[in-house]
DNA sequence: TTGACAACTTACCAAACGGTAAGTTAGTTA
DNA sequence: TAACTAACTTACCGTTTGGTAAGTTGTCAA
């Protein structure tokens, strides 16, 4: 089955602006490597605005698909968290792009305020925090304590992700290709010493409550 | 004393970029925010490019300058990595405009291969793998075991910082403000327990190895 | 006094950008 | 056959970009 050219583009552009960023591409380049003009594009997606929030929308479905509802089986609440954090982190190795975009995001989202604003880590930072909640150390933490955690590991896989060329510039590529496997062990290290010790005292008494909008 | 024009552009060029990017920044804005033409500021750094390097060399001398070695008193191993883990944090935190330039340059370094390359990240790297091996269950660890703790460490100190504006947009500022106390609360724990527990099995026998190179 | 130089300025330019306007072409429906 | 529409194209346009060229001004040493 033949993709149709919104989705073509969609995948160019997903590329593209993951490697260069907003600014760095022009909507033309993109058009220009599936062999068509830049108005080809705006006839479907309006702006270079409108396709980048378009990129960014498809990649926040494509992680809610990932974020599979746990599995009714009560398996150990710890390795249920260290499998979907495994499961992230292979998933980001696999296709780095979407979670290079999703760090120009952070990066740049202070700059994009006008756009109206989408959280797209909101949901997959709720459901980890849950996770986290359901190891016997955990089960009081506040929400702070919660994310907290959760940030620290999802930063250590990310900061990982996109920093392949730069760790293959240092040191080589066959070193990077060691370090690649050992970093996947150990990051479930990390996860089981994490977990297995306490929460730090939260700040307030209450916690950080966290309020339920979009 | 008043700071000469170049520092002075150099302070405005890092700012910028940090929140904007090299590609969403122009030189004459840059210029204009001191009442000065682009060509004042191509007068002293030739370029863009060689702006944004100037930039970049700044920013990997001040990180030497707060890699001071290591003190004479030979504390406990892992306080010290904790003490120079959370000074890290601490200056990323108060100046966060470096951390996030160092974040774009480690997503962009791949299409800005044409430069020449500086490695500003390696110095960093070494000197927290030797820390980490002052750590009595981790002295025998390779390089590749050293260097994925260090990287994970290193990561959750980094997402974190550049993901303020993002946390505070989607839990509000106060929320934010004590996720922030947690959050450095916690890391002390996370690097105590990854200490304490022993590294992962090596992929290969002799493990990775640095070669020294620039 | 002169010469040299750093630190700028105004003027200008070719290229690239995002976007608009006005077609053209092919397929589908009435 | 006629009307309509999706999917494009060519032709422009105004603006911004990084960079060049050629001055101007002030300082300081010989």
């Amino acid at each position: 089955m033949a993709k149709n050219t919104a989705t073509q583009l969609l995948d160019v552009a997903e590329r593209l602006f993951a490697s260069q960023g907003f600014d760095g591409v022009s909507i033309a380049s993109i058009a220009d490597e599936l062999g068509l003009t830049k108005q080809a594009l705006l006839h479907h997606f309006g702006s270079k605005e409108a396709l980048f929030g378009a990129v960014l929308q498809r990649i926040s479905d494509q992680f809610q698909l990932l974020l599979v509802p746990p599995q009714a089986e009560q398996v150990n609440a710890a390795q249920q968290l260290e499998m979907r954090l495994l499961e992230l982190y292979r998933a980001i190795r696999l296709k780095p792009a979407q979670s290079q975009l999703l760090m120009r995001e952070l990066l740049d989202n202070n700059r994009r305020a006008a756009s109206a604003k989408r959280w797209y880590l909101k949901p997959l930072l709720l459901q980890l925090m849950a996770c986290v909640r359901d190891a016997p150390a955990w089960a009081k933490a506040d929400d702070a304590q919660a994310l907290a955690l959760v940030y620290q590991l999802l930063g250590a896989i990310n900061y990982f992700a996109i920093s392949k060329p730069t760790l293959e510039g240092i040191f080589g590529d066959e070193a990077y290709a060691a370090l690649d496997i050992v970093f996947e062990q150990q990051l479930r290290g990390l996860i089981s010493a994490a977990l297995a010790s306490s929460p730090a005292p939260s700040a307030s008494s209450d916690g950080l409550s966290i309020n339920p909008q979009m």
